[in-house]
DNA sequence: TTGAAAGCGTTACCAG
DNA sequence: CTGGTAACGCTTTCAA
């Protein structure tokens, strides 16, 4: 049967075993035109033989890319990054272009991880609170592409993100027609971008409406444990009228412990979320829907035209900023509706 | 200000601002005890200067490894894969290896993808149902280390999985606890590895149990609008008295579809999911718990033992397989408990 | 401690 | 249409 493959082969032998050049090997293998029918078929059965699989490092050098592009997220914890990624990919694949993900999250040195992404890549997304301004400035002038999601922009470079301070002043209103005037957020503005923007907008919505107040609270993180904990020594104390969430984690934690305190929800407590993951929708809790997926597929397709452009060394055109839309999901967690709302 | 970046920096130029060879250079950046720390110094900051990044191809075609692995999978929705690649990428990390993601779903040629990955990694990880058992073999068989998950074995190479059939038993024990006498599975088994092996293990399981009967309905996919769609068909004939679905999204469905016809979960019928997503605790749904993120954890890590112990030519040990436990969590849908189960 | 030079496995250009 | 042969940018002996 086969002998053990004791060493990956190249090119070399596959050439010596159809008994021509490797440049021939080279061109039979990727459907050149300038092969005959008869040495394609001779290589091709070589190449079977030999289990002949290229060396992407090798053809990458040659060819000056790496057909790849990188992109670097905090965590994956909760769909909300998934979502993206999937789009991501998706998106790259079309372009021919493989994806080399990164989480930045449990690293020691998550800029020099980033900067050795750099290097394998011909772009890269970042989301979120990854890495300083600085390092995406030094990727960015040392010729890579780059793309920034859901993060404060840096100057000249690419930006996109989905839209938080509008809708959330959207919710403010929702919300105060709902009687509600005594608000609290439970979020970290410095712990992100997206964060910061939701709080902003709440306030700025608030402050339109006469007799209302609005409190922050900082939860430990935005997982459902940090908005248990958070809820349970914020009801505690005196109870607000509605708790508006940085995010479904969290707002779902805090329906836990609600419950937990004998509150009903919206009676007692109302409460809102943002992302709109599957649970929000068997919770009933009203929520902002994100276009998650898209906002990868942008990603990477604005990422492809900058790499291009790039390569041809085309006059480089000013930075793009583009926020997506979002919208309010009312369901149950709000307040009392006259009617049935369904989604 | 610095000059416009027209071509990415190489070693070479460093070397020329230094005043060194590129040997030196080499040596410099990576930290060798055969360099002065005056020299160590200089480099250092001609590298800063000219934002030097090495080329990734370059340096993994010298050391005749890619420092990556790669993982394959069919999709990315629901939070399954994610938590599963992210803990492959954490472990991965901890070895010092890149991912790269590729997803098979909407491929014209997943094989072909799969074998392009296959030259660019050290070691590819393949899920599911994403390509055949021959396409496994040949990468496998090329020299390129390869662990399957949640995937049939292939001859040779190791595999993972999480407990299906045992799981799937201890469930329809529990199911017939409950009276529950006619059962409907709602799933394809030729669809997925995983979904089979429920499928047999609840039919093994029920055979045990005198009076009972099990029926199969293949829904059109895994997600929230199979199951509902199915159900919808389903509860139109002959009512069972529980439907065990594949997965939560689908069981999800069949609730939302239960709902819509005026049924009572678990009154009128009893259902029961598979993953226990974030939403199945919010739908009270009785389900099977997975390991996810430490099935992709032990991959990451069986992956880098392969990979080292062939670049040192050990003679390769025989593959291991290995499955993961699974536990059935028990909530409100798969019928009337005396006391309050609460998870 | 440093430099020169030989690979690493492809691609692509230039002759024939 | 095919073969020879420079690149590609880095790491790593081998000498000095």
């Amino acid at each position: 049967m086969a002998m053990k493959a004791l060493t990956k082969p190249t090119i070399y032998q596959v050439a010596q075993l159809a008994g021509v050049s490797i440049a021939t090997v080279s061109r039979a293998l990727r459907d050149s035109e300038l092969v005959t029918e008869q040495t394609r078929e001779r290589v091709r059965a070589a190449a079977r033989q030999l289990r002949f699989t290229p060396s992407g490092s090798a053809r990458s050098l040659a060819e000056g890319r790496h057909a790849a592009n990188g992109i670097v997220f905090p965590d994956l914890v909760g769909p909300y990054y998934a979502e993206v990624i999937l789009g991501y990919e998706a998106a790259a694949a079309a372009t021919g272009s493989s994806v080399l993900i990164l989480a930045t999250h449990g690293r020691r040195d998550p800029a020099a991880a980033v900067r050795d992404l750099a290097g394998r890549v011909d772009g890269l997304t970042v989301l979120g609170r990854t890495v300083g301004d600085d390092v995406i400035g030094q990727i960015a002038a040392s010729g890579v592409p780059v793309v920034l999601l859901a993060r404060d922009p840096v100057p000249g470079v690419d930006s996109l993100r989905a839209a938080n301070a509008s809708t959330a002043r959207a919710l403010a209103a929702h919300l105060a027609g709902h009687g509600h005037r005594d608000v609290t957020f439970l979020g970290d503005p410095e712990g992100s971008p997206d964060v910061a923007g939701r709080f902003a907008g709440l306030r700025a919505g608030l402050a339109r409406q006469a007799g209302t107040e609005l409190h922050l609270v900082r939860p430990r993180g935005l997982d459902l444990q940090a908005g248990e904990e958070a809820a349970r020594a914020l009801l505690r104390g005196r109870r607000p009228d509605a708790v508006v969430c940085a995010n479904d984690e969290v707002a779902l934690g805090v329906l836990l412990a609600a419950e937990a305190a004998g509150l009903r929800v919206p009676g007692d407590l109302a409460v809102t979320g943002w992302d709109d993951l599957l649970a929000a929708r068997f919770a009933g809790l009203t929520t902002v829907r994100q276009p998650m997926r898209e906002l990868g597929a942008a990603a990477a397709r604005w990422l492809h035209r900058r790499i291009t452009e790039t390569k041809r060394n085309e006059p480089a055109r000013a930075a793009r900023r583009r926020i997506l839309a979002t919208e309010v999901v009312v369901r149950r967690t709000c307040g009392p509706h006259e009617e049935v709302q369904q989604q």
